[in-house]
RNA sequence: GCGAGAGUGGUGAAAUUGGCAGACACGCUAGACUUAGGAUCUAGUGCCAUACGGCGUAAGGGUUCAAAUCCCUUCUCUCGCACCA
């Protein structure tokens, strides 16, 4: 046998690095004969920085699944490629006027050359970017295959602007009223935008949450952001003119506590009876002011409430004819509901603040609190009062008799509303697909022909967005200006973009089938591959790449272009990796961990196994330099583990014990995202070698394969150096025996009274009877239970033997 | 405010059908080998106590022979949503 002197993982890597391009070992082929497995990571967005060692946590987690099922005998298609388009290559372009396309080109370079030191088992071939026109041909597809069903439409409102970006935001890019990517402030603006119908498909992106294996607090993010709630449109009608004012409430059992009525300042209401308003220059005034205020600043900074009443105007309350005021107030919202509410302030606490502060009348209609002093909320099994023929009804049951009642009368209607917006989906901006619609001033919109598409990004030399906050497309001429594909004549081809959202939305799809020029991906492909078996990725696209997507597919799946309803069977997520001081990485910090000088330092493999090590996978956690200094040592003593390695095959007695749970525990943990205790089992398996100075080819060998998917190279190195037979990527994943795990003798706690008091070992299958025999010999035992009255004597088997003494 | 999750050594953490708390690693201490040590190896390392032993999983209470684990109360932290009627 050669000895190899040291463990050298710049050369042991390099060389398999390259053996595995070569060979193209994982590359992967449509197969119907093949139970297929299809994982998935989040491709990433090719930035200037190039990869960071949080990318690698679900890089490498998800490598080693897929290395696991390869050898499990499942064909896996774990693809890679870029989400490419985006604000700040754009950016980073008109700062340096160089060509976004070629600022994508350098940062794909670099992040390729990166993953590809880190050994993940990528199959390259199927590649993909979503600034190439090959691929986004198909986003523009669907894009006007959404038009074509009505579910991208045109529409002028206010929607959230980032002053920095100078874009328009959707309503999940905005996170705590500030752009969710660079922080800048947001406001309202009105504005003419594509927006998709996400809504349409509320109720189910919520339902069918039930058929997949989505990790709970995605389900929970999800579904609140949806924000179902079921209740009834109920009719109020306006003095004079019997105008009828809708509101939306979910508790109609309560509409005998409606003293008054509130309408947010943009309702339609307001101006169809502005004849009749008293003040209305007051409201005028009071509706010019909200509309400046973000939605924003309009709940967040203003925490005392403002509004008016409308005088001139009241409203009847349908159930008891009684005339009540109207009023108008900034914090009802045009946007949830129907832009107007009945209040109830004996029940609502944000009715209770303004009823206070404006002195309107508070009535009691549920028993229980004192409306004096607070609004009393907790009225969900609470009795009614002052309410007429609800009264003495539990609330539950006056909610169902009321609204069969108002149903009955044509005076309300049970409805669903939900919190959910549909998805403004233009972009002032160059660095996106174009939008392939053109505008004749004949025939309106109408969409670029299927054999037209992709619709190219013209070249141009100036990124700055146009004017008026226009995308920069906009003075480009001779692309905006031609003719209608419908009637021949003048027309203008869409300027915005799509956001990056888009590309994103399907990508999936595109790896089953990369290069197909007929059709977004070949449906025998789509058939087969799909659903993504396994999909890691970030808590901070729950709400939007994840909720995008799966409204992208369920369309794709009725309009009978994708074979699944959900394109995601599981979904995990990974915590993220702080610097060493407790902070997130970040370069004005100066914490950031480059994964080039890890891996140029301590290897590859190394940096896997650390990343891996670091802590529970799905909750944040600090680097430390140090920890991953002992990942490396643990490798050194992997690699010395040649000096021990004997040519004895059979495995000992009592290691096959070990070897045994060690395969379970990693098997086991591997599929629980419990990479760091997999790995910790290794490390004692390596430590028992050590101290037993020996190992056999057998256990050297179930050794390697399950330390494979951590550290690929080094294991391929020592498989290959000890001469073990073919390649250890072949080998199928080691299994177990249960019988091999059960001990013949385990050690058992005694406890007296509950307290610990020595141990002792016993057959495992010892009887109680057995047990207590042997436990009483015991010398520190005798003496606790000696001069007392032994009450009871319980018996776990291979765990406890407790004396209860008095 | 609402929803979800978490709180265990100096540090990252293990242990969840209730059954020996602190596996594995980092750090630290001592020793060995060394010209040297940011290398390697050996031993030790929850706290208090010379010891017997006692105490210990955010705090307090409860259930149980037995609680990090189950129940109640309180506190703290993280994440998401946030006037959603």
């Amino acid at each position: 046998m050669n000895t190899p002197s040291n463990y050298e993982p710049e050369y042991v890597e390099g060389k398999w690095q390259k053996e595995w391009e070569e060979k193209k070992r994982f590359h992967v082929k449509y197969d119907k004969t093949k139970k297929k497995y299809y994982v998935l990571i989040e491709f990433p967005y090719p930035s200037g920085d190039g990869l960071h060692v949080g990318h690698l946590r679900p890089y490498t987690a998800m490598d080693i699944i897929t290395r696991k099922r390869r050898k499990e005998g499942y064909n896996v298609l774990f693809p890679v490629g870029w989400d490419a388009f985006g604000l700040p290559t754009e950016n980073y372009a008109i700062k340096t006027q160089i060509h976004p396309r070629d600022v994508t080109k350098r940062n794909i370079a670099r992040f390729k050359a990166q993953l590809k030191k880190l050994g993940y088992s990528f199959d390259w071939s199927r590649e993909i970017n979503t600034t190439s026109p090959a691929y986004y041909k198909w986003t523009q597809w669907i894009f006007l295959k959404l038009f074509e069903k009505g579910l991208a439409y045109k529409d002028e409102t206010y929607i959230n602007w980032c002053t920095d970006c100078k874009v328009g935001l959707a309503n999940e890019e905005v996170v705590n009223g500030v752009c969710e990517r660079c922080s800048g402030k947001v406001i309202r603006r009105m504005k003419k935008q594509w927006i998709l119908k996400i809504t349409e498909y509320a109720e189910r992106l919520i339902q069918d949450l039930e058929i997949v294996d989505f990790i709970e607090r995605a389900k929970i993010q999800q579904i609140n952001w949806i924000g179902k709630s079921t209740g009834m449109n109920v009719v109020f009608k306006t003095v004079p003119h019997n105008k009828e004012i809708r509101v939306f409430t979910t508790r109609p059992d309560t509409l005998f506590g409606a003293t008054y009525m509130v309408l947010a300042p943009e309702h339609p209401v307001i101006k169809e009876l502005s004849n009749e308003i008293e003040n209305k220059e007051e409201i005028d005034a009071y509706i010019k002011k909200s509309m400046e205020k973000s939605d924003f600043e309009r709940v967040e900074l203003i925490k005392e409430k403002t509004g008016l009443e409308i005088k001139g105007i009241s409203a009847i309350n349908p159930v008891n004819g009684e005339k009540i005021p109207v009023w108008i107030s900034d914090y009802v919202l045009i946007t949830y509901g129907t832009g107007a509410i009945m209040a109830v302030p004996g029940h609502d606490t944000r009715d209770w603040e303004f009823a206070k502060k404006f002195n309107l009348p508070i009535v009691e209609v549920v028993k229980g609190g004192d409306i004096e002093k607070e609004a009393y909320v907790d009225i969900d099994d609470g009795i009614m009062v002052n309410s007429g023929f609800l009264n003495g009804l539990k609330a539950a049951d006056a909610i169902e008799r009321i609204s069969d009642d108002l149903e009955k009368q044509h005076l309300g209607k049970r409805e669903v509303n939900y919190k959910l917006r549909d998805w403004i989906f233009s972009r002032q901006r160059y660095w996106g697909e174009p939008i392939p619609l053109v505008n004749c001033e004949k025939c309106g919109w109408v969409p670029v022909p299927e054999e037209d598409l992709p619709v190219l990004l013209p070249d141009i030399e100036n990124f700055k967005p146009g004017i008026d906050s226009e995308s920069p497309l906009i003075s480009i001429s001779e692309w905006v200006n031609i003719t209608c594909p419908k009637c021949g004549n003048r027309a203008k081809r869409e300027t915005d973009t799509m956001p990056q959202w888009a590309g994103s939305s399907w990508y999936f799809l595109r790896y089953t089938d990369p290069d197909n020029n007929q059709c977004l991906a070949d449906n025998e492909k789509l058939k087969y591959w799909l659903p993504v078996d396994w999909y890691n990725g970030g808590m901070e696209h729950t709400t939007l790449h994840l909720l995008y997507s799966r409204f992208w597919h369920k369309f794709l799946y009725d309009v009978k272009v994708v074979p699944v309803p959900e394109p995601y069977q599981k979904r995990t997520s990974h915590g993220m990796i702080l610097g060493e001081n407790n902070e997130k990485m970040s370069k004005s910090k100066g914490n950031v961990i480059n994964p080039d000088d890890i891996v140029n330092e301590f290897g590859a493999d190394a940096v896997r196994l650390y990343e891996m090590f670091i802590g529970d996978f799905e909750k944040e956690v600090p680097w430390s330099q140090n920890g991953l200094k002992g990942c490396r040592k643990y490798l050194d003593r992997v690699w010395s583990l040649i000096n021990l390695c004997t040519g004895d095959t059979e495995i000992d007695a009592d290691m096959e014990l070990l070897l045994n749970k060690t395969i379970k525990k990693v098997s086991e943990d591997i599929e629980r995202l419990k990479f760091n205790t997999a790995i910790a089992s290794l490390m004692t398996l390596v430590n028992t070698f050590h101290k037993r100075n020996k190992v056999t080819r057998n256990e050297m060998s179930i050794f390697l394969q399950l330390l494979n998917p951590f550290a690929p190279h080094i294991t391929e190195e020592l498989w290959e150096i000890l001469d073990f037979k073919g390649c250890i990527e072949d080998q199928s994943w080691p299994r177990w025996d249960e019988n091999k795990i059960l001990e013949k003798e385990v050690t058992i706690a005694i406890q007296v009274n509950g307290k610990l008091r020595g141990t002792v070992l016993v057959p495992h299958d010892a009887s109680q009877e057995e047990a207590a025999q042997l436990v009483k010999q015991n010398k520190n035992v005798e003496k606790y239970i000696n001069d007392k009255k032994i009450v009871k004597e319980i018996y776990i088997p291979g765990k406890i033997f407790n004396f209860v003494v008095r």
